[in-house]
DNA sequence: CGTTGTAGGACTATTATAGTCCTATATAGC
DNA sequence: GCTATATAGGACTATAATAGTCCTACAACG
């Protein structure tokens, strides 16, 4: 599939979300769902991992819901995308040159950790407020499956 | 693996052994597999598709077997990549706009439609060749690469 | 104390990937 | 021609990763 995940994508929606509202007024899990056309529960759960990783602040009880935990200037792509589905690495060597059980044997690393490294910067580049605008408009039609609309 | 699959590794590792050989010679699948630690039958399938793909060219009976279809330096890990996993991209909407049931809601894609320019651009570069030196546990690498690094 | 919310464990379902099995066909050498 | 060794490739199974659901517990506002 994707570099992206689906569940990624699910996060990216509900950070938006949350980045809109913008207010101190916590947004409920349902209620970003409803908006963002996700699954009830998935949100909930992916919300949930948004909340240990500190991204978001949570508020329990009536009124309770979910807000950003700073501003949508200084969270980046890549923190949402870590906390979903790991980070996105190329190949598992590049990560620790420890665990490969072939090396020297095998070394396509030097190259590739130059790539691996330009996207981790360029991802963790991209904050949530340069997406923003472009998720404004309210959507046309859309339904069906729950399907993988779209970053 | 992440982003590269392992299958997409054996491919690279088939290649990488066929570049090595560097002969007229066909090298078999089934010493490829041995020399590479690869399941028999899955490289069978992988040459295959990079067969059909005109990277490797083939032939059959007693003595047959595989080799590279042009020079390492001309091809790229891209090509690779590409027949045995299909593009890499970050998001399926990067591919085509059209398809994107969210828009113009979503529109995360400027930023990592630029991302994705210069990923396929990296992994374009990348020659087999490339590979060769670092994967040949024989030598350490005291050696410049004298492959075409140029953007 | 009931309603509306989050927390989160434990599951099921679905899909993608990896890997195997089997049969057909080409060809070199005898 | 026959046989051994090779690729070609369809059809299958197995495994793993991902997506999604269900259920119970707990927090807090009115």
């Amino acid at each position: 599939m994707d570099v992206l995940r689906r569940n990624t994508d699910y996060a990216l929606r509900a950070m938006v979300g949350l980045a809109r509202q913008d207010g101190q007024e916590p947004v409920s899990a349902r209620w970003l769902a409803k908006e963002q056309d996700m699954p009830y529960q998935l949100t909930c759960k992916i919300l949930q991992k948004l909340h240990n990783a500190r991204l978001v602040e949570s508020c329990m009880g009536p009124k309770g819901g979910f807000r950003l935990s700073r501003k949508p200037s200084r969270i980046s792509l890549r923190d949402v995308i870590e906390v979903v589905q790991g980070p996105v690495q190329l190949n598992r060597c590049l990560l620790g040159v420890s665990e490969c059980p072939r090396w020297p044997k095998c070394a396509v690393s030097k190259r590739l950790a130059d790539l691996q490294r330009h996207i981790d910067g360029y991802l963790g580049e991209i904050t949530l407020d340069e997406l923003l605008t472009s998720r404004s408009m309210k959507k046309p039609k859309t339904k069906g499956k729950p399907g993988r609309k779209n970053v």
